[in-house]
DNA sequence: GTCTATAAATCGATAGAC
DNA sequence: GTCTATCGATTTATAGAC
């Protein structure tokens, strides 16, 4: 609260970012149940009194982590909601998002877990990942809308809302894909379904344009 | 060991049905470290010594759920690895796979909370898991392969793999969308699977019987 | 095979000295 | 803010009567 002096600040800054290191690293090895308290206090350093003092409880703790990590996600992958117009070719989205370390590695692993869990449904860390990921997908579908041609657009207005959905949910696949130990040629599939949506797209505006194909 | 009385045999029989039914129900609604033994005791409506007797461990009452479970599912989609030539309509096989409620509450669920945690790369149930999900595999890399025309496949023998990695990854993300709580079409997106694949590989068919297009 | 009782370890969380 | 010590509940797993 009080913040008066600019050294004891800084330690409880630093304080907080070491227990929220500690934190991601071990949730991203053993999942929410798996990261006990007495770990995080362990690889941080500090005591198990001071997590309780910085964080409300474990849940706030988590909750707390997956905001920061999904902050620091989009500042190094040079994301901003805000910029206007960002639109790498697919092919490029998949692979960055597939292939970056730091994104394997992070709070994405955790979130699905979190989803994956039905006894989390009330749990704030939860609820903070699902409200990302809704934003994540909000910002596809704009991608989708300014990539799609007017006419195909507006006659099926749900397109691309479904193309996102669509991008979205093999991106996830593949990030399981690695977790099970497949093994993935990032480059090839992020091709692979760069062009098929390519292709569908292609097929839906010839529809639009010249009306169904004669059976 | 010894089965000497019927009697005792199918009593044994129904506890251990049971208590994997118990094990299921638990698994799927709190995954792997939330479903105590405790809580199997009390659904399964037997002690939790009656658990001990007859699974050596907890990782092996899972793992032992997995592989019935599996085989239940297989069981019940009237699907058999040696059945020739099952080829669905990849929308068909989308749509069974996502919308069956017996699928979205059964085992998959528990598998691919077993794949993400990391920690569990030792367990029993995780690899048992594991090794089913690359059967499966196999199995959707052999339905492309007859699904894809000769001199396509002879031209690029890596392929048949990719889609089936692909239609896992689609699958597997729907699946998290689902656990996500968004809203999901699944016939319309099973139908945009099956028409952008269709398209690819027919564009791939092209490209390979007459030669690259004049860039 | 079923069931009670409990061991041994660990969990999230708190109190209070410093 | 840091840290020790610990509470009460819960965990996996076992021992042994029936």
């Amino acid at each position: 609260m009080a913040k008066r002096a600019g050294v004891q600040h800084r330690q409880t800054e630093e304080s907080r970012r070491r227990i929220l290191e500690a934190t991601l690293e071990l949730a991203a090895e053993r999942g929410y149940e798996g990261t006990t308290i007495a770990l995080v206090s362990k690889r941080s350093g500090l005591p198990s009194g001071s997590v309780y003092h910085h964080f409300e409880n474990k849940d706030n703790l988590f909750a707390e982590l997956i905001e920061q990590s999904f902050e620091d996600w989009m500042r190094r992958a040079g994301l901003h909601e805000s910029s206007p117009r960002r639109r790498a070719a697919l092919a490029d989205f998949m692979h960055d998002r597939l292939a970056a370390d730091d994104f394997h590695h992070g709070f994405w692993r955790l979130g699905l877990l979190l989803s994956l869990e039905r006894r989390m449904v009330d749990s704030a860390a939860r609820q903070r990942f699902l409200a990302i990921r809704t934003r994540m997908l909000d910002t596809l579908t704009t991608c989708w809308e300014d990539a799609l041609p007017g006419d195909v657009l507006a006659h099926d207005d749900g397109l691309a809302r479904r193309l996102a959905q669509f991008t979205m949910a093999t991106s996830d696949g593949a990030f399981i894909a690695v977790a099970a130990g497949d093994e993935w040629d990032f480059r090839e599939l992020s091709c692979m379904l760069a062009d098929a949506l390519h292709q569908h797209v292609a097929r839906v505006t010839q529809t639009v344009r010249q009306g169904p194909e004669p059976a």
